[in-house]
RNA sequence: GGGGUCUUAGCUCAGCUGGGAGAGCAUCUGCCUUACAAGCAGAGGGUCAUAGGUUCGAGCCCUAUAGGCCCCACCA
């Protein structure tokens, strides 16, 4: 019990002890119970190749925060962790590796290459894993699982071929966007629009003459950003109400360099306000081209290659990149007389997310996911509230996304990923798609099959991962008892990427939603309010701060002052500063055990429970007024702070505990009971026990309230107070309780605070020395107030900074110079000799007296208000009745006071 | 073009369904008071962006304006 505890907090040594306590003890283990209740929270799943960063600590900490709230509350919790492949990122920072050793990816071959990266993972995915620890994650990691493993494997497998059956996965032709350096399709979330400088070039094509021949005369003028997609030009557009240029119906313009008539066509896409009204139209290169080339039944030509140079269709041009092509083709319209001019032109981008560079829109053969029907569910799920988005506002964003969903292209041209099960006949071309490869074809016969070599987005995984992990497809009854999971954290950045599809995928593959309740939380940002990223390089590593402060306190700095999907900045000031209030709770408690220790030593070789050991029930009758206003203040702490985080209020919720262990009970209450533990004479035996004992609980349960927040601080004073309890962690919740509910004593003890406060700033005003102690009168007509000031008068004095305390009815003996404080109902008095100056003193009860008037006027003016009475709820109307009362009684007191000194 | 969001103390931000403006940091003044100077006691500092409106009552609800940020769309 007397354990020595060191002057200050260091988290070093104690958090990672810790830690591996509750591994050893299964604390975060879970395993199916039906005489409990599950909670449940699946992990976002990390990147392997990913490294610990602060959006990670904020998300991690949240559901940490949660988890371990849940658990203390009674809940079988299970927070489900585990790792994503991250297909396209994991897979360049291979080809990276390999070019680092001289090895091309090609050459190495598809097996082989697979080969390093099971190795890549082996090596390096467990990395972010070990950093979770670090934040003292409480994951249940024997459950731990990764979207490449078998289980999520066959999970994957599963959904394609079903959906394939329904007709919602199909494989086709379309315009999709392609990375020309990842060589891979990617889905429209993954391209960024980006604001570039760059160029108009405004071009003429000729008209074609009766001849067939291009005119000399007569010229189409319009302008592009991308000039060397002429080359796959299939027809020019004019808007079919444009009157401007009803004569070029039925005509057709002569494609230069290409050198081949294209016709003209009538399209309502066509903008007659922009430019000139005139649009050339490369059906194969660019989305809307390729719409309004379905619609006229245009040839679509494909004149790039996967590495964006020109193809055999561009000519001359052929073998040459886009960039030069663009340069050598404006050149030549520039010979021809066909550039009109250049002009300086900034406009949107799309780049790949992962590379940035450039995505070229291409038509290929993809496989798609339909998502017309998909999205129904989904959308209809947060509509009818049988999902919640936290904060409300995120469903606006979610229906933007849900009423213009387009379809979801999911194949890859990638190796690291899960394989596509489709299967192509040798002999027939027929395609099969079936959960394995199959051994003769149904159309043909034929034996000999390919596997289709694309693999799929790496967020097809993910969207399955809140049942996947849970052992579906299999009937388990992890997946019976566990799912639907309670509460998804995540950032709002992926929403379209990752909520939404798990939201349909839950309702498609379980008929059930993935989770009840999803909490966003904002990004971390720098001190300036910059994302942190790797190219400014000002990305705050979570470890250091973890090594610096302990983790602790970088969980309650993420956590303080923010509230739901709003982003933050990240301050070391701020680290501080919850660093100091671990230093708090930890001198706090160590001021406890002291006096616990001493306490100890008086009662040496006695058997047999203490006093402060005691049950409530037979402590009670001891309790003095103090006691219980700290018990009373707890007591609605805990009713605030529980119901704050069942609705998700982390930041509110720490707050509140904050601002009560600091300011009430450290700093008035531990105050107010000092006397009654180092005076034991005065006080005696019964007042120091329920003193200590007060302390004790109260502590216990203001750190049981805490340890969500901050788990290890938590757990080491727990342990140390409470050597006979093993961990906080699988401590109960406290409970509110009516019995605990002191109203007298609150009413009792914030008078006297008022008293004290009064005191003090009366002291500072005129210069009193801390150490001169002075004669304190507490006059009062009212008994219970007199009984108030009696019964608290050993702490009063020594808050006050009182030699000693008279509580009397009447001012009789006290001199009439004294410097004098108001609260309400009784006035206190402080014989401070020399010290008074009588005029001061005057202007000071002047001061209080307009002061008063002021709240009088205000109150007044409420309650005569004939529509405020009778519009404002009852108890608002007895609220302001009570301060009506009370100010009145004190501006009686403050005039009472001023005839006395006039 | 559509949507969202923010504008509160010098700085960074809280402020739950409308009922007398808060915290941390910073500043100033005293204190090494036997848990803590990573601390204690006190103080200063806000027309809650602007203009209207609803209401007995608006930081909070509605409308408009100004500025900042974000997302979506992508008119060549």
């Amino acid at each position: 019990m007397s354990k020595e505890l060191a002057k200050t907090y260091d988290p070093k040594g104690i958090e990672d002890r810790l830690y591996q306590k509750w591994l050893d003890k299964k604390y975060f283990h879970a395993e199916v119970d039906k005489t409990k209740t599950p909670f449940t929270i699946v992990i976002p799943p990390p990147n392997i190749t990913g490294q610990l960063h602060m959006g990670h600590a904020l998300d991690n900490t949240m559901q940490d925060i949660l988890i371990r709230y849940k658990r203390m509350q009674g809940y079988n919790a299970l927070w489900q962790p585990g790792t994503d492949h991250a297909s396209i990122a994991t897979e360049v920072k291979i080809i990276e590796k390999l070019k680092e050793e001289g090895i091309d990816k090609e050459e190495l071959g598809r097996e082989g290459f697979l080969e390093r990266a099971w190795e890549w993972k082996k090596e390096y995915g467990g990395r972010i894993i070990s950093q979770l620890k670090k934040l003292g994650s409480s994951c249940d990691w024997d459950r731990e699982r990764f979207t490449m493993d078998e289980g999520c494997n066959k999970a994957v497998t599963e959904v394609f071929c079903k959906m394939h059956e329904k007709g919602w996965i199909y494989k086709g032709s379309r315009i999709i966007n392609w990375c020309p350096v990842c060589n891979t399709s990617i889905s429209d979330a993954e391209v960024e629009y980006e604001e570039q400088a760059g160029h108009f070039w405004h071009i003429k094509y000729p008209l074609v003459d009766e001849n067939g021949q291009p005119s000399k005369t007569e010229f189409l003028e319009f302008a592009t950003t991308r000039p060397e997609t002429m080359l796959g030009d299939t027809a020019v557009a004019v808007n079919p109400h444009d009157e401007r240029y009803t004569y070029l119906r039925g005509r057709q313009v002569w494609l230069p360099i290409v050198n081949k008539p294209i016709p003209v066509v009538e399209d309502e896409y066509v903008d007659m306000e922009f430019g000139t009204g005139v649009v050339k139209i490369t059906p194969a290169h660019d989305p809307n081209d390729f719409e309004v080339g379905k619609r006229h039944n245009l040839p679509e030509i494909n004149i790039l290659n996967d590495d964006a140079t020109i193809n055999e269709n561009g000519g001359k041009y052929e073998g040459l990149d886009r960039y030069e092509a663009r340069k050598q083709i404006v050149a030549e319209l520039e010979q021809e007389g066909l550039l009109v001019r250049i002009e300086d032109y900034s406009h949107n981008v799309g780049t790949h997310d992962r590379c940035k560079t450039t995505i070229e829109p291409m038509i290929k053969k993809q496989w798609f996911v339909k998502m017309d029907e998909l999205i129904k569910p989904a959308a209809e799920a947060v509509r009818n509230g049988d999902i919640k988005l936290i904060p409300e506002r995120m469903e606006k964003t979610y229906f933007n996304w849900t009423d213009n969903i387009r379809d979801w292209c999911i194949s890859r041209q990638l190796w690291w990923g899960h394989r596509i099960p489709a299967y192509y006949c040798d002999d027939c071309g027929e395609t099969i798609v079936a959960k394995e490869a199959p051994s003769v074809c149904p159309k043909c016969g034929g034996r000999h099959f390919t596997q289709d070599p694309d693999t799929l987005d790496t967020w097809f995984s993910s969207a399955l991962w809140p049942f996947s992990t849970l052992g579906w497809p299999d009937k388990t009854e992890d997946l019976e008892y566990f799912y639907p999971t309670d509460v998804l954290v995540t950032g709002y950045d992926i929403i379209f990427f990752w909520v939404i599809r798990m939201i349909f995928s839950g309702y498609e593959q379980m008929g059930e939603k993935p989770f009840k309740t999803v909490l966003f939380h904002g990004l971390v940002r720098d001190s300036q309010g910059r994302k942190m990223s790797k190219s400014l390089g000002n990305g705050i590593d979570p470890l250091e701060i973890i090594d610096q402060y302990g983790a602790d306190a970088l969980r309650l700095t993420l956590i303080t002052g923010n509230a739901p999907g709003n982003d933050m900045r990240f301050y070391y000031e701020r680290v501080e500063a919850s660093r100091n209030f671990a230093n708090k709770v930890w001198n706090a408690s160590r001021f406890i055990m002291m006096n616990i220790a001493n306490a100890m030593e008086g009662v040496q070789g006695q058997t047999g429970s203490f006093g402060w050991e005691a049950a409530y029930d037979t402590i009670k009758a001891d309790l003095e007024p103090v006691d219980k206003w700290i018990i009373s203040r707890l007591n609605t702490l805990v009713q605030e702070a529980t119901d704050n985080m069942d609705h998700f209020e982390l930041g509110i919720a720490v707050q509140k505990v904050y601002d009560f262990i600091w300011d009430e009970f450290c700093d008035w209450y531990i105050e107010m009971v000092k006397p009654r533990l180092y005076n034991k004479e005065e006080a005696g035996e019964k007042s120091r026990n329920a003193a200590l004992w007060t302390l004790k609980n109260v502590l216990i349960d203001a750190l049981k309230l805490l340890h969500p927040y901050m788990p290890f601080i938590t757990e080491e004073i727990f342990c140390t107070i409470q050597s006979e309890e093993e961990s906080i962690m699988i401590s109960r919740w406290p409970e509110y309780t009516e019995e605990k509910c002191f109203a007298a004593e609150e009413t009792a003890i914030e008078l006297m605070k008022d008293a004290v406060r009064g005191i003090r700033n009366v002291r500072t005003e005129m210069n009193v020395a801390p150490g001169r102690k002075a004669a304190v009168f507490v006059v009062s007509e009212k008994e219970t107030i007199r009984n108030i000031f009696a019964e608290g008068r050993l702490f009063f004095a020594s808050l006050a900074g009182a030699s000693g305390v008279t509580v009397q009815a009447d001012k009789a003996g006290i001199a009439d110079d004294a410097v004098s404080v108001v609260i309400q109902g009784a006035t206190i008095y402080i014989p401070f000799a020399e010290l008074v100056d009588i005029k001061q003193e005057i202007e000071r009860l002047q001061k209080e007296q307009k002061r008063l008037e002021g709240e009088l006027a205000r109150v007044n003016g409420m309650l005569s208000n004939e529509k405020f009475m009778s519009k404002a709820p009852e108890a608002k109307v007895a609220e302001e009745r009570a301060k009506l009362e009370k100010y009145t009684q004190m501006k009686a007191q403050v005039e009472e006071r001023l005839m006395q000194l006039s």
